[in-house]
DNA sequence: GGGGCAATACTCGGATATTAATTGTCCGAGTTCTGCAGG
DNA sequence: CCTGCAGAACTCGGACAATTAATATCCGAGTATTGCCCC
C-alpha cells in the first residue's frame, strides 16, 4: 500500500513554497524545473492544492503560487488529503457478509465490524500526520528552528542560465 | 489510498477457514463459489497465504486449505502483509532532496526526515492492526465469545444442489 | 484378499491477457501586467 | 503626459493518450486418495 508519486511531489512543492518570500509567487515553470517532472501534470497537481485552499494562485504576468497559511499551520495530512482524497484503507465492498450470511447474524454486521477496525487504524495514522507540519519538516531537515526565505524564481534563473551557457562551450 | 480488493477477499477466506472444522480442508472450489470471484485469481491469493504460512494446503483428493494457527493468533496485519507485502506508505524516491540541494544541508537529510515521519505513522497503523485478530472479528460480528465450527464443503454442496435443481423447474 | 495401477480430485507455479488507476499531453480558454503609440 | 490597446507571461480546466499496477485467464505440471482389476 503506497501513496501516489503525486504526493511526494506535492510535499516538495509545499516545502518549496514554504521557503519562498510570501510577496513573490513562484511560477509553475520554476516548480517544473525543480521537480523535473511532467509540466502539465504538475499544473494539475497545483490545482488540487489550490482547490483545497493550501496555496493561492495569481494569474497574469508575474503570477504563480503562494502558500495560503504559515508552514506552521499546514499539516502533512492536509497535503495528503488534497492529493489523495480522504484516507480510508479498507476496500469495503461488503464481501465479508457473504461469509456470515448462513449464520444467523444481522446483515452487514461483518461489514460494519471490519470497517470500524480499519477506520480506527486509519484514524491513528491520520491523527499523527495531522500533528506533523511543513514547518516541522523544515526544522528537522535544516537542523534549526527558523525557516530561511529565498526567491526561487531568481535561484532558478541562475540555474537555467548556467544550463544555457554550458552547452555552448 | 486503498488496500487492494484482494485483501478484502483474503480476510473473507481467513474468517471462512476460521469457522471450518480443522480436520477437513476447504476446497478452493467452495471458496470460489462463496466469494464469487475469479477462481484462478483466488488460487493465486491462496498461494500467498500459504507462502506466508497462514494456511496450509493439502493436495490430492479431499485436499484443500486449512488454517495453520488458531484464529486467536492470526492478526489482521498478518493477512495484510501476506497479500500486500510490507506496509510503507511514503513513495520515497528522494525527490525532496532536490528542494534542499541549494541550502547547505547533508544530502538525503530531507528524505530521511520525511521517511521517518511516515514510518512512524505507519507503525501506529500496523501496530493497531497487529492487535486485532481474526477471532476478534468473529466475536464482534457474531456477538458471542465462541467460534462456531462447521463444514463449508457440505454447506456449499447444498447450495450448489439447490442451484442445480432450481433452473430445471 | 491384497498389491499394483489407473482414474479422480485436488493444489502448484509461471506465462500471458485484460482491465482499472495513475500519470502525462494537448488545446483553447481567461487574467494581469507591461510597454508603446496617438492624441 | 495620459489613455487605450496589443502583446507577453502567467493560470484554468477539460478531453484525451500513454503508462503502469491490479486483476483475471490459461496451461501444463505434481500429489494424494479412491477404487478396481488381476494374481
Amino acid at each position: 500500500m503506497k501513496l501516489t508519486k503525486s504526493l511526494e511531489q506535492a510535499i516538495c512543492i509545499m516545502t518549496l513554497l514554504a521557503t519562498q518570500d510570501k510577496e513573490i509567487p513562484v511560477t509553475s515553470a520554476v516548480i517544473n524545473h525543480r521537480l523535473n517532472g511532467s509540466p502539465t501534470y504538475i499544473k494539475k497537481l497545483m490545482r488540487k492544492l489550490v482547490v483545497k485552499n493550501l496555496v493561492t494562485s495569481v494569474s497574469g504576468n508575474n503570477g504563480g503560487f503562494t502558500l495560503v497559511d504559515s508552514p506552521k499551520k499546514i499539516s502533512i495530512l492536509q497535503i495528503i488529503e488534497a492529493v489523495e482524497g480522504n484516507i480510508s484503507t479498507y476496500p469495503n465492498s461488503g464481501l465479508i457478509d457473504i461469509v456470515f450470511q448462513d449464520m444467523q447474524v444481522a446483515a452487514n454486521q461483518g461489514e460494519i465490524v471490519l470497517a470500524n477496525v480499519f477506520d480506527e487504524a486509519d484514524a491513528l495514522w491520520t491523527n499523527f500526520l495531522a500533528t506533523q507540519t511543513v514547518a516541522d519538516l523544515l526544522y528537522k531537515t535544516l537542523g534549526r528552528n527558523e525557516i530561511l526565505v529565498l526567491n526561487w524564481n531568481e535561484l532558478d534563473e541562475h540555474q537555467s542560465l548556467l544550463q544555457k551557457i554550458l552547452p555552448t562551450k
